[in-house]
DNA sequence: AATTACATCTAGCGATGCTAGATTGTCAAT
DNA sequence: ATTGACAATCTAGCATCGCTAGATGTAATT
């Protein structure tokens, strides 16, 4: 039974082909240029054969994410330096989360902006974001007691300080001071 | 010269009818449902004359951002309760934001998250935004030595939980614990 | 060899945003 | 009043989108 092995092998292949695919483009040239038609043609098939491996286009948008998802988490926990204070611990996982999302404008929209089907709020969460959250929360817990809470508000700070600098509501040139008051206020205790 | 002025008059009511149709369309089935064609159905003229008031759909939708900004800095100095003390300002102020958030989805998806064609990193910010600003600085003010740096990351801040919870990736039974635990923090002097 | 099952493609549907060109209506000048 | 110019408005259509039904060719099964 090699054959259908050989085929499924296959079929895991071009589907990363796509997602791949998806994400290139959608780096070089924004999400609104990830066609289908654009993607088959890069994959070298037809349109519908993009349909056999993804139920939509938002789903193929949500492969991409999820392979974020996949990065993100190991990303924060590198980003803490060696022998670092909590604070300072605390202060390098923001820094990174923010340089992963101007370096990722793409793959960081389509974990946290466009429409993508994936769910969250139950239990089918994937274990690559959990895994993120758990980076987040490691960094949090030694300041807060209700470390959940605290994690959830850390994230959205971050989350919000990515957006509205990547559409200028707030001005690029002081990242570095927004980060370093956030972190001042956070690791004070109460 | 009566006539001309009429036809003013009547451009600019029709302008309002079209923002107004854009905004409740929405608000009603979400920004994907409004389409060019069923606006100018809601307006009774054929769609080329939606083109003679903005320059593309996007422009339509700014033109609802403009008016939710107009709308949400009174709305956040009106939620300051009387006699509240600087900490409990705040709390309302971040509450106030929040709930405007939720109660119109679709105007603040329309003011933080949908592409807009509008500018504001420069000078060419509408006097509106700077009001919204201004009453978050405001409650930040007393708190922070640097009143600019401090706003945009509580800004930042409640942006980020309007938008983690807006779909799912944070648990919305925990709002007012967040919003408690970061004015909790941010009002610590350091 | 005939038939079934599968993989893939061609062709097309119903939308979308947007626009060129025709058509209607409204005034001013004769 | 008639005509002509100009502005307002509409009809009709383009290119593109996500998506899919039905045809076609290929491989496996009887």
């Amino acid at each position: 039974m090699g054959i259908s092995e050989r085929k499924e092998r296959e079929k895991a292949e071009r589907e990363q082909r796509i997602i791949g695919a998806a994400r290139m483009l959608a780096e070089q040239d924004g999400w609104s240029s990830v066609t289908v038609r654009r993607l088959a043609q890069e994959i070298e098939y037809s349109q519908p054969v993009l349909y056999a491996h993804f139920e939509s286009r938002d789903a193929i948008v949500g492969a991409v994410a999820l392979e974020g998802f996949g990065e993100l988490g190991p990303v924060l926990r590198a980003s803490v330096r060696r022998s670092a204070s909590p604070a300072e611990a605390m202060e390098d996982v923001a820094m990174a989360y923010l340089e992963f999302a101007f370096e990722r404008p793409a793959l960081y929209e389509a974990m946290f902006v466009l429409p993508t089907g994936l769910r969250f709020a139950k239990s089918d969460t994937p274990q690559s974001l959990r895994d993120t959250f758990g980076a987040m929360m490691a960094v949090v817990e030694p300041f807060c007691a209700n470390a959940e809470v605290a994690t959830e508000a850390f994230w959205a700070t971050l989350h919000g300080l990515a957006e509205l600098e990547r559409d200028g509501r707030i001005r690029e040139a002081f990242r570095k001071e927004r980060v370093i008051h956030i972190i001042n206020k956070l690791t004070q205790k109460s």
